[in-house]
DNA sequence: ACCGAATGTTAGGCTTGCCTAAATCTAAGA
DNA sequence: TCTTAGATTTAGGCAAGCCTAACATTCGGT
């Protein structure tokens, strides 16, 4: 059995990766709230396992190993998440860090249990894919707001979680998951970018326009 | 927060006393799976600790502060086991062994929630009491099956957990939680106690049914 | 091309909780 | 009472992961 530490590091690079972005010690360190000479240690560990391969100063990457472990625990949290959220009604912005707890101890029984109780579901509360069991990841529509086209409506998935500030500001404005919303303008992408959300207009930051993700309508 | 450990050895300690016996370090050893050292040093974290009264060589007992832990790990446990039998259709056999995974990482609002869901039950799927959240403890109305008197009928609630050869042995009668049975005779009660089990007689040794919990119907 | 800031790694140490082996204590039977 | 088997504790170590401090590397700006 792997450790719990394990699987989050996997997991956590496995987030980077697929943002596209490098995978370095210090975002890892951010990311797992821990120094960046413990992710150092724990990354050769990982490359000892052949999970990862870490060129020194440079990075590290997950080898198919590693990617295949790390979906198995995304597929745990995300199951357990839209758990949650459907059986036991916790809130949204809530699921996320039971799940970071759950996601270690659930068994595979549990796992289908889980799965078959939601009817197989594709997306977890938050729009974010779940992988199959084959550890294959369904592709997700999902794009950042500030990416629609001006006129370009769309309905709010996710947003960064752990990220307070964000979550407190988009409460202000009355923006939860599955609140539509439409891109009125933004000038010319690299600014902010003007929304109708419930029938209101608001101008996001793009920063914070950045981190929110919708699923484009039609 | 507690170690996982720690709260691991309060509720042995804490079922141990409860049985009555008293708290020895090779039965925390076998009970824990470590070895009886490993027990002497954790029970002595645990005296500095003020969670148990050690006495060397002479057993340990939860002080009022290693109580009140030890009822909310199990209450944790109780729940969960319930919770799982109901909302997720787990066997009876099995929730107690993720039960125990999963007690520790239950937050209290998780608790609630599937407590609500369960409507607040006071008997967990082998009939063991669930302790309220204020630490008061159901008082079980369960007696062992070699302890009904000949004609008295009972529900089958609860069977030792752990014990394969002794599972599949009432599987094999075709035994489980909630069957109803009647002491037929036993001679003179330390001796077999044969019973009627779906009207057939069974014998039982007087081992086995000491381990059969029954809860006495009038 | 250089320099300093940022990033990353190494070295050394700590805590938790486990282990084995070697004492030590207890208690039961001769 | 004495012996001794079994239970318990002590002593010494190990592995996992974390930390801080010191050293090394990279890279952007002049």
């Amino acid at each position: 059995m792997l450790t719990q530490a394990v699987e989050d590091y996997l997991k956590a690079i496995y987030e980077f990766q697929a943002e596209g972005g490098k995978v370095s010690t210090t975002g890892l360190s951010e990311q797992l709230d821990v120094a960046p000479a413990s992710v150092t240690g724990m990354v050769k560990k990982l490359a000892k396992m052949k999970l990862v391969v870490h060129e020194p100063y440079q990075g590290v990457e997950l080898t198919s190993a590693g990617e295949k472990i790390a979906l198995e625990v995304i597929r745990h949290h995300r199951l357990v998440e839209s758990y949650l959220a459907e059986a036991l009604g916790v809130s949204w912005d809530k699921v996320h860090e039971e799940a970071d707890r759950w996601e270690h101890v659930l068994s595979e029984e549990m796992e289908d249990l889980m799965d078959d109780k939601l009817g197989h579901p594709t997306t977890d509360p938050h729009g974010a894919p779940i992988p199959a069991r084959d550890g294959s990841m369904p592709r997700s529509k999902l794009r950042r707001l500030s990416e629609l086209a001006p006129g370009e409506a769309g309905v709010i998935s996710e947003v960064n979680d752990h990220d307070a500030e964000l979550l407190r500001y988009l409460g202000e404005l009355g923006l939860f998951p599955a609140v539509k919303v439409r891109v009125i303008s933004s000038a010319p992408f690299d600014g902010p970018v003007t929304v109708r959300i419930n029938g209101d207009k608001h101008a996001l930051g793009r920063e914070v326009a950045g981190q929110i993700l919708v699923e484009p309508l039609p």
